[in-house]
DNA sequence: CAGTGGTCTAGACCACATG
DNA sequence: ATGTGGTCTAGACCACTGT
């Protein structure tokens, strides 16, 4: 009668997440090992390690070997951020966008620089600044700092046509990143440049790239007032 | 003479991350399908499914059936965010965490809550503000508002002593959030309590909760200046 | 030591999307 | 129509770790 032929790790995971959030397998309490699952499923142990190994991955489960699977006492809570890249999002609401670069220069890494990427003092790199806009109104102000040795032909390029992200990715698509956000309050130039009153409350996002270990680049984005970073979810 | 013996999953994401990084498998072009590779490697197409689905999942490929396994022209930048449980966060650099409830009030939910938790319009809230200090130095202020309906034991609870996530994650421990940061202006009462000039720019993090699709509680923390959140990467 | 998850193999059928 | 990824089965060996 029913359309069950065969039980996928889907139906396990479903019917696993049912029975956590039903108490049935209460927090911090032990589940039945893989082969017992997979007895009262009617399925292969494989199919019952790939459900609980995605629902590890999720935050429900935690999992060790001989001490077998237990359900996270506290569940586990990870968020993930698309990272905002600004031309596509600004795009994506139907705004046209458009770059300006502000500033370029070339110059010795500042110590303060040095210390955060983990250059030597006085390494060579360039120091760009510029500004985004959704439909000619202010969006972002980028202050971005580019590691010469690890981008040898940064040195040639003026950014005046082409924003650094997109050059860079170009360069060296694959990178790793970390990011932080904050609250800051917008001095004299950010304001003029973003048109606020000076001290209005900027969301300002740091971005630090680095390619086999080696730092890249370093940039802060200052957003609008009002303007929000959203988790996916 | 190697150590060889089988080849795993890890192996072939290893070297297929490698070959990417070094451009021999470009941005945009197509991988040989998993039989050739498994070929390649001397090992079953299993082996170099999870690979690839994971280094897809990793944002590195694009998959789809037919077309085959295509590196991804542009990178998918996602980060993972660690939810900022705040005692814990607190506890963690050393300090001791203390909370103080400064409010808590039952009543019909205003529209524009009504509205973003899609509630009927009245529906019954508690609305809590508290603060949370680090070493008796404010940390964050906390305005919340939790779903009566969601949580009928809410109204038995006074929040004086505990904090109202602890108190959600005993009551309902598994729930799905969604997250958003953004810069906001310390009005007067929120400079009072975070002990700032008003007008400070304070990162402010909201978060909705729902368990089952049933909206739990909205809660808005707004750090002091200086604060970041960052992603562990 | 013994039990549990971690992973690989070998083979099969299927769903989907492209040409 | 056909090629590619998606997934399941059945069985095996291994690695870690609690007792």
């Amino acid at each position: 009668m029913g359309k069950a032929e065969t039980v996928s790790y889907r139906d396990v995971k479903r019917i696993a997440v049912e029975r956590i959030l039903n108490g049935i397998w209460a927090p911090g309490s032990v589940l039945p090992a893989e082969t017992e699952i997979a007895k009262e499923f009617a399925c292969t142990r494989t199919t019952v390690n790939r459900a609980m190994r995605e629902l590890a991955d999720e935050g429900y489960l935690e999992r060790k070997r001989k001490a077998g699977t237990r359900v996270r006492p506290s569940p586990l809570r990870q968020a993930k951020l698309a990272i905002p890249l600004i031309r596509e999002e600004i795009e994506a609401t139907g705004a046209r966008y458009r770059y300006a670069r502000v500033s370029r220069e070339g110059l010795a890494a500042p110590d303060w620089l040095a210390a955060r990427l983990g250059l030597e003092p006085g390494a060579a790199v360039v120091h760009l600044t510029a500004m985004h806009y959704a439909d000619d109104r202010p969006f972002a102000f980028e202050d971005r700092w580019i590691n010469v040795a690890a981008v040898p032909a940064v040195a040639e390029e003026g950014f005046e046509d082409l924003g650094p992200n997109e050059w860079l990715v170009q360069q060296i698509p694959y990178t790793e990143a970390a990011f932080s956000f904050g609250a800051v309050a917008a001095d004299a130039r950010l304001a003029e440049f973003l048109g606020v009153a000076a001290g209005a409350p900027l969301l300002s996002a740091d971005r630090m790239t680095r390619f086999r270990e080696v730092p890249v680049t370093f940039a802060v984005f200052y957003f609008l007032p009002g303007y929000r970073v959203r988790t996916d979810t």
